[in-house]
DNA sequence: CTCTGTGCAAACGATTTGCATGATG
DNA sequence: CATCATGCAAATCGTTTGCACAGAG
């Protein structure tokens, strides 16, 4: 079932292990990013008793053989998504911390980066755009 | 010279202490958000050994009444700025957390917020948009 | 004088690190 | 069987809380 993570794994040169596969599993099955704390759970609720180190150590991994993308959402906490879900924005529950893609045109943020770097000389390799406030369920 | 600050702290019915007063003059001189334990080392440098409790606690009271804004940003660490600079986003150095204002046009994102509220049923109070890369001391 | 602000120590929660053991390729 | 992955305990670090004392209005 979990097979698919394999040639993932594998052509990172990174080692086929159970608690890497359920990890890939786990993100593949959710709708949006998810903290280490909540993965570490799903991960003991679906039968894999990994240690959180080890959860944090796989997804840096994973993140350096860029399979996974860390989202810098909100504070105290760090989120992670599969990278084939493609660049996307968020929405952030303030109430409940749920994190919701959101899929938009990247109308003319490409252009405002092009010109950060003209003007201020910095090197931008990325954005992240958050919309804050109240989910259905916390409204 | 930290006398403007008064009016501010009066408006809101905040008490008028040295910390308050020494913790606005520090966002004052600020060109872009500060993380509370740079605060709380500008503090001690200005001569206030303030205790990073009560730096804690008085930026949440500012918070709530409006005088300073809680800027999410990366992981790990709020960051404040004074209200009054207005609404604007930021660029964050990967590499050595350097955070810096950014003054765009608000182009469309006010369009995508009410789109958001409309479609998803979500109730958006606010966004934050992010760019991020290396400044120009790190790159 | 009363209520709010402050300091100190301890608690907390997410994350990281050191080290010994276990499993993969 | 060499190398990489894992578990466990302890350390870090930003942040929060409880409680007693001090200062502002």
């Amino acid at each position: 079932m979990n097979d698919c993570c394999r040639p993932k794994l594998a052509n990172a040169s990174l080692r086929d292990t159970e608690t890497r596969r359920v990890l890939l599993a786990i993100l593949h099955d959710s709708t949006g990013p998810l903290a280490i704390p909540d993965i570490v759970a799903r991960c003991h609720g679906a039968g894999r008793k990994a240690n959180k180190t080890t959860v944090y150590r796989d997804l840096a991994a994973m993140e350096r053989a860029g399979i996974v993308y860390r989202v810098i959402v909100s504070d105290r906490k760090q989120y992670f998504e599969l990278t084939e879900r493609g660049h996307h924005h968020h929405f952030i529950c303030l109430e409940c911390d749920h994190v919701e893609d959101i899929l938009l045109d990247e109308f003319d943020l490409a252009k405002q980066e092009a010109q950060l770097v003209k003007q201020r000389g910095f090197s931008v390799s990325r954005h992240s755009l958050e919309f804050f406030g109240l989910c259905k369920m916390c409204i």
